[in-house]
DNA sequence: AACGAATTCAACCGCATATAG
DNA sequence: ACTATATGCGGTTGAATTCGT
């Protein structure tokens, strides 16, 4: 244990990465893949440990990053889901396309603390400062009365925002979440729950429906899917929240469907599930209007590989923070692009920028982190892909979907 | 222009967990 | 089952850069 074994040879450079080191990492990289990251240093004659090299790929050298600085988008994002995760960074990375966790943590330490901070917010429990103090004397109080109570981490300071931004104008009929009601719910026995992916659609007809389109992707306090599900099963009373820490009403239906439908998923089975049961997971969510379809996730890495990612990139747009749909119809280059087994990308050209990759398309691919895209072993997400494609064409021949259709398309991953 | 303070961010460290033998 | 090794994560450090005086 402790530290890696490569560490301990001699002759290990350490500190910046000079432009020859981080050449010959690309080089090798682009060539071979990392495979196993302790034989990369050997392999590409460097004299750095595995360890160093791996860190360099991710957070600096590896081709999707988007470097750059923060959007407000992506700032709201990142403190939403602070407000849940905490400084689970990679978690929180895993939601942003083309940042690494070091990124989002420095970000964090450096710029968000210090604004939380300036507007009276505290960054650790994204309350008001004065009122965390009293919140802090209330929880010694009731901690002391309950014991093994489930450390909620209730989004508080997230829904305040939602409620902020529900109170916008371009959402009048955005639900008003009740952050009280948030509370209400938080008996010890709660825990929260969340879709990586789903989309709501509503009609004048029809009821709102939504279709868990991903796995569940975790439990504030689960390791996996697969315990996230045990603890769903087992919780009478969960609060269901979007990535993003959205309050979504659930019914019960929509609760048995889940488990159901949502377990280790690919695109295929998430299509037919979905769309089989569309009808009977209809929710009791009034008026929602968003979808958070914009990042997905696959924040369950024992149930998928990361080349399975189908990762969405918006080019819809937010308005007020407030997902809006696009009115455009899926990127035809990106169809293209998915159409192409992965084998047919050449890496090194991909480094050069020179196959076509539309923006969507870019972060879809190589959004997750890493070390996965250059191995591209597993192409079955193309093949799906390919597939839903041929779906997707027949569904929009036929018209009958309409928008609905373009919603799922959207949420799917705009291919 | 020069200096020190503040900030940023790449990289390191140590630990936990996963995996192979 | 146990041990050694590999990987990934989050906290921390410190060099480089920017800012203020």
């Amino acid at each position: 244990m402790g530290r890696h074994t490569c560490c301990y040879k001699q002759k290990l450079r350490k500190g910046l990465w000079s432009p020859e080191e981080d050449e010959k990492l690309i080089k090798h990289i682009t060539k071979y893949g990392h495979g196993c990251w302790s034989s990369v240093p050997i392999q590409a004659g460097l004299q750095r440990c595995g360890k160093s090299c791996r860190l360099r790929w991710i957070n600096y050298l590896r081709p999707d990053l988007k470097r750059g600085s923060f959007s407000k988008q992506e700032e709201n994002l990142i403190i939403e889901l602070h407000a849940v995760l905490g400084n689970r960074w990679s978690q929180i990375a895993a939601r942003l396309p083309g940042r690494t966790d070091n990124e989002i943590k420095n970000f964090w330490n450096s710029c968000i603390k210090k604004m939380l901070k300036q507007r009276g917010i505290d960054p650790n429990t994204h309350k008001p400062l004065a009122e965390d103090k009293v919140g802090e004397a209330k929880a010694s109080r009731t901690s002391e009365g309950t014991s093994g109570s489930v450390d909620l981490k209730v989004p508080a300071a997230a829904l305040e925002s939602l409620n902020d931004a529900a109170r916008g104008p371009a959402s009048s009929s955005m639900p008003v979440f009740d952050t009280c009601a948030v509370e209400r719910k938080a008996s010890p026995m709660t825990k929260c729950f969340f879709l990586d992916q789903f989309i709501t659609s509503q009609s004048s007809s029809d009821p709102v429906s939504v279709f868990p389109l991903a796995q569940l992707s975790f439990a504030t306090d689960c390791s996996s899917s697969e315990t996230a599900l045990a603890d769903l099963s087992a919780c009478p009373n969960p609060l269901w929240l979007s990535h993003n820490s959205r309050l979504l009403e659930m019914n019960q239906d929509f609760h048995r469907n889940t488990i159901s439908t949502c377990l280790p998923s690919v695109p295929t089975t998430i299509l037919s599930t979905s769309m089989d049961n569309s009808a009977q997971i209809c929710a009791g969510i009034d008026g929602m209007q968003y979808s958070d379809a914009v990042y997905s996730g696959n924040s369950s890495r024992s149930s998928m590989n990361s080349s399975d990612t189908v990762e969405m990139q918006n080019s819809s747009s937010f308005h007020n923070d407030i997902f809006l749909w696009p009115e455009s119809t899926p990127d035809k280059d990106a169809q293209v692009q998915f159409e192409k087994e992965p084998e047919d990308l050449k890496w090194s050209q991909y480094l050069d920028g020179a196959f076509p990759v539309s923006a969507a398309t870019q972060s879809q691919s190589l959004s997750q982190p890493l070390h996965c895209d250059v191995k591209a072993e597993s192409p079955s997400v193309f093949s799906d892909l390919v597939s839903w494609h041929q779906i997707q064409q027949q569904l929009q021949s036929s018209d009958i979907y309409g928008k609905d259709f373009q919603m799922l398309s959207v949420g799917f991953g705009q291919v």
